[in-house]
DNA sequence: AATTTCAATAGCGAAATGCAATCAATCAGG
DNA sequence: CCTGATTGATTGCATTTCGCTATTGAAATT
């Protein structure tokens, strides 16, 4: 049964059997019998197909929302019983936006101080990336914007909030000043993050609010480019403070504080609601409400 | 693995394998390699076990509670695929403490109404035994009190408050009374429902408020013998004013409202909480807030 | 019209499931 | 300390299910 329904996820997130399959590390013609067996099981055709995916039927994507759930809980269940034999260990998969990349550092090297066992992996996401794949089952939590995308049933402990800061060249007039609003970057060459970034929508909308175009000659979506092209000089970016400072650090750069940037975002955990947490999860949720209030 | 969770729920009911087999209609090495590939499969012990059943390992505690959340899931997600398919029909099971058994009348026949091919079970039970039932998926719902046992993870929707009354035979001089007071009924020979009845114990309560030792010559566990016994003549018992008119109508009974009931209990129906709930219990609960109203 | 893509189906060996029968350990009573 | 009853584990065997390779059939693409 629970199988079947993770087969039936797998084929509703990549809308492929074949490509379904490989990912779950069975055949296609075995998922194909999967599906179908789900199908008869439950009394209700969840796919449309005639020789090709055409979609999730109604009903199908009301299976959907079980799927999910029974899978993830069968999970959590099977970790909180492996925990309870061998102490806090295992993998630990985090999405993160770029941003916020350095404060996982954070999140992660304190956990591991607490329980040296659990190892991480850590992917930098765009924010509506990382819902997905929550949902999907793909990362057992994301550090990500807690004030702005329509979160559903999720857990969150805030961490943070960004500050926004130009960082440009100290040979830049601007690096004397001490601090810049919005409307004196209109004419600089701007390096930024690409739009299906939640950060570069903000910054977008802060210039909207000053009434200036922002000109982004790069764009790119990782903010070592960003650091990178500021340091070649010509270029000036935007970033939270946290990470200008960790960029810029023993590099002919200059963080110079935006004026008017009073438009704050919270960022912090992001995992699925389920009660009770994975003994992992509660203890990182833990962590991060420590690094709050740090 | 949900068969095999629905083993283990059974055996931690039951206490027993071969009770537990033979309730989930398999045999007893059946459910024991079932729970022996459970243990496994976790890699954790679940039942304290040496050629007699010893008990639940603190794991297997942990474990009973994802297993119900499981189990009920998966059976709540196969009711919604069926009702998708055939429309809002099936069994409801209700389990019922005695003194709210016209209510549930009253709920099914409206109920019934609006969805005639949803079948009934309504089984008359103490409160805890309801809680106990609500637990182990036994029924689907319950109608008890709502302030008064603990109740975990669950979905409530009150429907009435008790207000109790005396029932005598007419002959009693009590019946003159346009009133009585719970000191009145000391000498009187009561008959009452048995002391595992919430019902009873806030009589008690009520008795004891008043200092007076109440007489309980006749106990049961139905409302039914009560009133029948106070047809007899030579008895009195207390019943919840519904109940009361409902059992004495057409007979030789009066009732006598009682002075200082003012504790008032709410009754309603009771369901875990689960989210979204079965398209039956939906509609269970909408009918409820109905009557609440009315 | 030829080719490619994609899901369904057929056939087959391996693994699992579930039963009846049996065994081993424990308990109650004499 | 023995004896019969209880209770869960084990064994052996038939049946079913599972997952793979190979193939087919139907659209989509060229």
């Amino acid at each position: 049964m629970i199988n079947k329904l993770e087969m039936f996820i797998a084929v509703a997130k990549e809308g492929h059997f074949g490509r379904a399959a490989e990912s779950l590390g069975v055949t296609q013609p075995t998922l194909s019998t999967g599906i179908k067996q789900l199908e008869e099981n439950l009394g209700v055709q969840l796919i449309f197909r005639g020789s090709r995916y055409g979609g999730l039927t109604p009903e199908g994507a009301r299976a959907l929302v079980w799927a999910r759930r029974l899978v993830g809980d069968a999970r959590a269940f099977r970790e909180e019983m492996r925990v309870s034999r061998h102490g806090l260990s295992g993998h630990l998969r985090l999405a993160v936006i770029p941003t916020a990349l350095t404060w996982a550092a954070k999140l992660s090297a304190r956990f591991a101080e607490a329980h040296p066992k659990v190892r991480f992996t850590i992917l930098s996401r765009n924010s509506s990336d990382i819902l997905k794949m929550l949902e999907n089952l793909e990362v057992d939590a994301g550090l990500s914007y807690l004030d702005n995308e329509p979160l559903g049933r999720m857990t969150t402990a805030p961490i943070y909030t960004e500050r926004y800061t130009l960082v440009c060249h100290a040979d830049n007039p601007l690096a004397l000043q001490s601090q810049v609003t919005w409307a004196d970057l209109a004419g600089e060459r701007l390096c930024l993050l690409t739009p299906d970034m939640q950060n570069r929508r903000i910054i977008n909308q802060c210039f909207m609010e000053a009434d200036v175009t922002p000109d982004a000659l790069v764009e790119a979506n990782s903010t070592l480019v960003l650091a990178a092209h500021v340091e070649q000089g010509g270029w000036v970016t935007i970033l939270p403070s946290d990470m200008a400072r960790f960029l810029s650090a023993g590099k002919h750069l200059a963080i110079v504080p935006i004026m008017g940037a009073h438009v704050e975002h919270i960022v912090g955990l992001v995992a699925p609601f389920r009660e009770p947490h994975t003994p992992v999860l509660d203890a990182l949720l833990t962590q991060a409400a420590g690094l709050n209030r740090a």
